[in-house]
DNA sequence: GCCAACGTTGGC
DNA sequence: GCCAACGTTGGC
């Protein structure tokens, strides 16, 4: 099983709005990098956890965990003409963009702040959330990591 | 295939 | 609002 980190902006779609829906399950539609867009086809797996982090708000940091409900799929908002992440040079019949349904487990009793992340960035190593201009809206995170981290909770 | 310009991300 | 980082675009 792999883990992984996936950003989002609450304003737009934070851990509160998946814990609104049916089954605390929803798409993680509108990523449009390549680097993502190759984690989320080819290597995320049902199953597959994720710390649901929180980015460009008052407290950056970890506030949930999700589980990855599906394999990846083509993500329909790209073909939806109008539409925020519609974008004509993906084609139905050979989609460039996909996505995975996520699934909240839990919401964190106490969010892991990203000055957290820093202050016991010796015993987290290279996460990849912490390199200075890291853009990619999804990261893999090692077991080992993933352990460390829960353990700030 | 190079690379400058441009756009976006995201912390502060 | 600023600015560093860096992915993407497009001319050549």
């Amino acid at each position: 099983m792999n883990h992984w980190l996936m950003k989002s902006e609450p304003a737009t779609f934070g851990v509160e709005h998946l814990a609104k829906k049916p089954r605390r399950r929803a798409a993680w539609d509108g990523v449009r990098n390549y680097t993502v867009r190759n984690m989320l086809r080819d290597q995320m797996k049902k199953g597959d956890l994720a710390f649901f982090y929180h980015s460009s708000c008052e407290v950056p940091g970890i506030y949930g965990i999700v589980r990855i409900v599906t394999e990846g799929y083509p993500d329909p908002t790209a073909f939806k003409r109008g539409h925020a992440h519609f974008d004509d040079k993906s084609d139905p019949k050979a989609p460039r963009w996909f996505m995975v349904d996520v699934e909240l487990v839990r919401r964190l009793r106490k969010p892991i702040a990203l000055s957290t992340l820093h202050a016991n960035a010796q015993t987290l190593g290279e996460l990849l959330i912490l390199k200075r201009g890291n853009r990619l809206s999804i990261v893999p995170v090692s077991a080992e990591q993933w352990h460390a981290v829960i353990a700030l909770e």
